[in-house]
DNA sequence: ATATATCTACCTACTAGTAGGAAGACAAAC
DNA sequence: GTTTGTCTTCCTACTAGTAGGTAGATATAT
């Protein structure tokens, strides 16, 4: 067995955020997508609070780790926030992940389990310290200009790429994402 | 009788809808709320997708009745986008309306039925036409300058704004609202 | 032998939706 | 001016199906 059961059940889980929120999808959906009785799912996550708290921390510590290691290896802060938009114009083309699961989170915030509310908020916070510290990198190397300051450009940066996603759907045309976020970035160039 | 019952239970369910989205309320939800039976809701809807259609269509018309008498007693279209913008900042300020119905929707649009999904787009389409027809105007009285074309700018624009309602409801944050787009729109003036 | 994983079978609460009837409003017919 | 029929609105009572979750047996692996 190369993936575990649990492993399984996350990445179906994920799926189904993904498309329809946490309302949007239950363990017979599972179920159903893997081949395995509802009552097995409940073994690995005894309730769909839990089973959805896991997934965001899952992802948001794939999330910050992918972050960190392209801030590592890309060089250059114009080429890491290049790389940052890469990564998400190639999951919405090829519809991998047309979404990011924080981000469907965060619409239904209000009716969330406190628990999973509060992983999703920090996914937020993690993105924008991330931004912020390349932005901030940036301008210190004088690559960008920057209007504000790098909090205040990280956080538009981000709300750019959520609602850039968000539009890309609502308008069914994957290339929206690219031509919303492209300028975005290009006007940060000193 | 001063409101109708289809009007209340369009109103209690726009704002269901604006809380969780569309598998986010059920018609008991909305029976509790204005004190009728579940059964009386469905003699005025009788489909939960009859419903949300009904729903979005009054939303859509409202936004496009509001925005063009927007464009037609607000002087300028500097004037026309800041009071945009303002509307959705008190909205957010109050909590009258914490967020668009359609970007809700719009984010579940993959497992929307076809009639309501279709609305959505089509009021994707109608503001970044509004927004569109506003920042050409600004363009040709050189009142704003565009990096890009209007169609592109308004696609721009229209995301930052429902990202920022995002970001806004996911960090607990009702000024962040305002603080993402006021430099978006401030970067525009020449 | 014990822990892990899965199963069948079940539960309660809730889902959207239906059937059929009661109460009132309104107009035309007598 | 009362009766009759129709329309609207809301009701009680119900259906079939699904939600998340549980109990307990069985299998497997260490």
């Amino acid at each position: 067995m190369e993936q575990t059961t649990s492993e399984k059940i996350l990445d179906v889980a994920q799926n189904l955020v993904v498309a329809g929120g946490y309302n949007g999808f239950s363990y017979a959906d599972i179920s159903d997508a893997i081949g395995i009785r509802k009552a097995s799912i409940h073994h690995h996550f005894p309730t769909k609070a839990e089973l959805v708290q896991v997934l965001v921390d899952r992802y948001t510590q794939r999330a910050e780790a992918g972050l960190n290691a392209l801030r590592e290896r890309v060089p250059g802060p114009a080429g890491q926030l290049q790389a940052y938009v890469n990564y998400w114009r190639t999951c919405i083309l090829d519809a991998t992940e047309p979404f990011c699961v924080c981000a469907m989170l965060a619409s239904e915030m209000q009716m969330l389990p406190d628990t999973v509310a509060s992983h999703v908020r920090r996914h937020f916070e993690n993105l924008a310290a991330w931004l912020t510290s390349v932005l901030k990198a940036g301008a210190e190397q004088k690559l960008f200009r920057l209007a504000g300051s790098p909090e205040e450009e990280a956080q538009i940066l981000m709300a750019s790429v959520h609602g850039a996603m968000l539009s890309a759907r609502a308008l069914a045309d994957r290339n929206l994402f690219a031509a919303i976020v492209g300028p975005q970035l290009a006007r940060l160039k000193a």
